[in-house]
RNA sequence: GCCGGAGUGGCGGAAUGGCAGACGCAGCGGAUUCAAAACCCGCCGCCUGCAAAGGCGUGAGGGUUCAAGUCCCUCCUCCGGCACCA
């Protein structure tokens, strides 16, 4: 079979079209029929844009730092180099096998120190820009294994490896300030075409909230307490102040008198475990400090509480407590707190249970009791108290976020070398950009050391080094980055994948992006995504990308589940191995059954029997080829006498070509069944007939397709592969029938099919509607009331 | 609690407000075969009926409309995300 080329040409005349799909971590295990799932999807969208004339990049490569490979290291001394290119190897020969039309000539692997010296790179940029910096933040630590865990390895807050209990440690990390770019990774948002949930998604992460940051003095004391509310019109409510016990005035505003219940609450909620703090259904707890403060709008003096609900790292880990939040409800209500209602729903019986403080009222209102303020509504309020707050110097309005810096550090081997050294003399200094990459070096062992260190930091030859700036003995960071940085550019790449001068020549850059499709998995929406925007961003801004946002369009494909409904995994038994139903039913019928599973954004169940029914589709389709009429001498590929088939293959070209762009991949391969099943029908099939029938279906059953195409019975042997074809355009006039089935509805309900002319006048509908006997019957000598027609489809008459 | 999505035959699912159940699977019947598998033809939501025909039917209840799976209101259930976030 002749080969089609895939290769993108850069800066060709062709409008481009950048198609992506998400990297795989290249596992022991090798493809998931997920993969299948979303590469074929994509694929079809390649194949279907180099049919219209489109230049078409459609990359590959392998997202191959990462856990597993080093922690199959560990356990057998296997380098992760070595596992890593068998996997590769293997991944690589399965993508082949179903026949993606990927572009190989750019395949990226993020491993290869030609790849990561520009993710260090980037990190240098990051770092000169001031939004790279150390930080002391606790990690996971399991003190059996010895050894520092990843979120996702210690979920519950349990060891992944050992399942005993996992301890937070104060380490220095690496953090990068993805918060700079909260309001611009937010607004970005609405210039993009993702799918909606995936939009919520980021929203609900970065979690914007406006408010205003209020003063509030400590009596006795030059100190100040800051804390930040959404609800500035509660203000005059304010019943006490709670902070966070990491706060750190706790221990300047503990009075004698409390300092041994301040130091026990402290204690209890520092050995709380992350779980136990945060979780929902239990009641607030504190403990008074003794100090007070004062109230900065209505001078009130308020007491200064400790308690766990409040987090250290939101806003300025305190808040003002008042009876209009259920949480400072139930903990005012529990100490006896003396508490005061200022907002009152403007209408409703429960006002005297309000008023009564027997129940919390957290939404908006009118305000009472609040001094000038009284009457407002609530929104009314927070603009006018901000403003008052504002002038008397005693609040600032602010925008707050959830999102939360990136925690950059990993005291592992399997990853890129953060880029730097630390000098006695000069500090922490950046790898100068000539250097790089810093390779990785070989280590004896993968096991972070007993500190929690990273492996690299027992290679003392590596680890001392000399100081690019003062050449004095200096010592390399050993931590490596996490596994999102290599997928954070790694589409950057792929436009220029061997260039040694820079990331990604500019004028490549300028040519191909943005990336105008990227499909991918809902898993990857808050943390891949966010970060790769994130880097997008900020390389737009050092002038290194053209584009703010990397991607102009995003969807996902839901989960494949095991046929049994479950989430597949080898401990279920559940797991579909691409390879064993690839060899029994062929790749074609596995890439048409993965469309025809069902809806593509939702999470289906795998059944090997639906699997089986496309499989037979595709021997109707070969079959078809003994009763395919030659092709007309000439150029033409003929044309059909039937009518009604010709107007069934120009309503299939338009349904297999708008379903493929709104990714109803499911009903475009229905249709082309539907086609297939009309031309069973026939006698003899006519040539075009059928060739637009193949043309069709190549992007889903290439192989298939391209043989058949090569047997077809054409004198002059085609000179061209069906992948080259022109994609079929389908003609409105062509749909347009003589006669039309009229469906007539007595009172809505369906009485009778009447065969219409086209061209058949309202009269005659009418007529012959009210001869049938069944419409008779149910008219039962009652005239119509009413006659309703929608032409084309329906007349309903209505009768009283 | 907040945000997003979904609920339709035995199963996966289809349906610009206009014949609910396309297409596929499973099942049933036939044809073929020495027999079986595969292929081919037909039937296939539920109830009544020999049939013709009729009634019911898209999570529940209301509403709008000549007409509602589809639009509006009030709920219920499931899935995903966020969450003592002030």
């Amino acid at each position: 079979m002749r080969m089609q080329s895939n290769a993108a040409r850069d800066g060709d005349a062709r409008p481009k079209q950048y198609l992506l799909v998400e990297f795989p971590y290249p596992s022991g295990e090798g493809l998931h029929v997920g993969h299948l799932r979303s590469y074929t999807a994509m694929d079809i969208l390649a194949r279907k844009r180099r049919m219209e004339g489109k230049n078409v990049l459609y990359p590959i490569g392998w997202d191959a730092f990462g856990l597993p490979a080093e922690n199959y290291a560990i356990k057998t001394g296997q380098h992760p180099r070595v596992t890593t290119e068998q996997n590769c190897a293997n991944f690589r020969r399965q993508l082949q096998a179903m026949g993606f039309s990927f572009d190989w000539s750019r395949e990226v692997n993020t491993t290869d120190p030609a790849y990561y010296r520009w993710t260090q790179w980037i990190f240098l940029q990051l770092l000169r820009q001031g939004l790279a910096y150390k930080a002391k933040m606790p990690i996971n630590w399991c003190p059996k294994c010895k050894i520092g865990l990843a979120n996702e390895e210690a979920t519950g807050g349990v060891c992944e490896r050992c399942g005993g209990p996992v301890e937070k440690r104060d380490r220095e990390q690496w953090m990068l300030k993805i918060t700079a770019y909260a309001e611009q990774l937010l607004a970005g948002l609405d210039t993009v075409d993702y799918i909606e949930r995936a939009k919520a998604q980021q929203r609900n992460w970065i979690g914007r909230s406006e408010g205003v940051d209020i003063d509030f003095s400590v009596q006795g004391s030059d100190a100040v307490i800051t804390v930040f509310t959404t609800r500035c019109d509660t203000l005059y409510s304010c019943a006490f102040l709670a902070l966070a016990p990491e706060h750190p005035l706790v221990t300047r505003l503990t009075t004698e008198a409390q300092r041994d219940a301040v130091a026990a609450y402290v204690d209890r909620a520092r050995a709380k475990t992350e779980i136990e703090r945060t979780k929902l259904d239990q009641e607030q707890d504190g403990v008074f400090t003794g100090s007070s403060a004062v109230n900065p709008i209505s001078g009130e003096v308020v007491p200064v509480w400790i308690s766990d609900f409040v987090l250290g790292h939101y806003g300025h880990g305190a808040v003002f407590g008042d009876i209009h939040d259920a949480r400072d409800f139930v903990l005012g209500k529990r100490y006896g707190i003396p508490m005061r209602v200022t907002v009152l729903p403007p209408s409703g019986d429960d006002v005297d249970a309000i008023r009564a403080q027997a129940v919390c009222y957290p939404d908006d209102g009118v305000l009472i009791d609040s001094g000038p303020f009284t009457g407002m509504t609530s929104s009314e309020a927070r603009e006018r108290i901000a403003q008052w707050l504002e002038e008397h110097g005693a609040g600032r309005r602010r925008v707050q976020y959830k999102l939360r810096d990136w925690v950059f550090s990993r005291q592992r081997y399997w990853g890129e070398p953060i880029p730097v050294v630390f000098c006695a003399a000069c500090g922490t200094v950046p790898v100068p950009e000539d250097q790089l990459p810093v390779l990785l070096p070989e280590v004896e062992r993968y096991q972070p050391t007993d500190t929690g260190e990273s492996p690299l930091a027992n290679i003392t030859e590596w680890v001392n080094t000399k100081c690019p700036q003062c050449h004095g003995p200096a010592q390399r960071e050993t931590d490596v980055m996490p596994n999102w940085a290599g997928s954070s550019w790694y589409f950057l790449r792929y436009i220029d994948p061997k260039n040694d001068r820079a990331l990604a020549d500019p004028t490549q850059l300028q040519y191909w992006m943005p990336i105008d499709w990227y499909n991918g998995g809902m898993e990857h929406t808050t943390l891949h995504l966010l970060y790769s925007r994130f880097w997008n961003l900020f390389l737009h801004d050092i002038g290194v990308v053209p584009v703010a946002e990397p991607y102009q369009k995003r969807t996902s494909h839901g989960m494949i589940l095991g046929p049994d409904g479950e989430k597949m995994s080898k401990s279920r038994g559940n797991v579909i191995n691409p390879d064993t139903i690839v060899a029994e039913y062929g790749a074609d019928a596995v890439r048409v059954y993965e469309m025809f599973i069902g809806p593509f954004d939702q999470m289906v169940p795998w059944s090997t029997d639906g699997l089986v029914g496309c499989r037979r589709f595709l021997e109707r389709v070969a079959a078809l080829l003994s009763r395919v009429d030659p092709k007309p001498a000439g150029d033409s590929c003929g044309t059909i006498a039937d009518r009604d088939l010709l107007r069934m293959m120009h309503r299939t070209i338009q349904r297999v070509t708008e379903d493929i762009e709104d990714m109803h991949f499911n009903t475009v391969v229905s249709a082309l069944m539907e086609y297939t099943n009309a031309l069973v029908k026939q006698e003899r099939i006519p040539f075009l007939a059928y060739t637009t029938l193949l043309t069709l279906l190549a992007p889903f059953a290439p192989h298939l397709a391209e043989e058949l195409h090569e047997q077809l019975p054409d004198p002059e042997a085609p000179a061209h592969l069906l992948a080259d074809h022109p994609w079929p355009v389908f003609d409105p006039a062509q749909l347009a029938a003589d006669t039309w089935e009229m469906v007539v509805q007595v009172n809505g309900k369906v009485r009778a099919t009447l065969s219409m002319p086209t061209n058949a006048t309202l009269a005659e509908m009418q007529e012959q509607a009210l001869r049938d006997a069944t419409v008779q019957k149910h008219l039962a000598g009652r005239a119509p009331t009413r006659v309703v027609v929608v032409p084309g489809k329906l007349m309903n008459i209505v009768v009283d």
